[in-house]
DNA sequence: ATTCTAACA
DNA sequence: TGTTAGGA
């Protein structure tokens, strides 16, 4: 599928991203600083965030709001990643795209969100007590 | 105007 | 996690 080529195309900036996950910069920054998620750089050194970055944003946040802390939500996301096929990196990053382009891919991507209902996981409060 | 890192009265 | 300082 030559499609999850765009899935990982560097598309948004932080502010995007913030109204897309109504998640705060200082939240996202964190969950990046955790491993959780790895948008690309532009040579200025600002994020620039993918489809599969937001989209898995929002299954963070999904965890989050049930009450699942960081360690749960790796833990969680570990698994999905076992479980899903793997697919290679993406090379060089592109700066931006016209506001048609990345509306037409987000109207796509919306519609794959809603009809891929989540998974929800048990999983909640402080995991690490039952690691072992 | 936006985003970034580092740090905490 | 919020917030702010100081840069880019």
């Amino acid at each position: 599928m030559g499609d999850d080529f765009r899935r990982n195309l560097p598309l948004f900036p932080m502010g995007t991203v913030t109204q897309l996950t109504e998640l705060t910069p200082r939240q996202i920054r964190y969950y990046e600083q955790q491993g959780l998620i790895h948008p690309a750089r532009t040579q200025g050194r600002q994020r620039l965030f993918s489809f599969n970055d937001v989209d898995l944003l929002l299954r963070i946040k999904s965890l989050m709001e049930k009450g699942v802390n960081i360690a749960g939500v790796k833990e969680v996301l570990r698994e999905q990643k076992q479980t899903s096929q793997p697919m290679r990196p993406l090379g060089p990053i592109k700066p931006d795209l016209s506001k048609a382009e990345v509306y037409k891919l987000m109207k796509r991507q919306l519609q794959e969100l809603s009809s891929r209902p989540n998974q929800s996981h048990l999983i909640r409060g402080e995991l690490s007590r039952f690691f072992h």
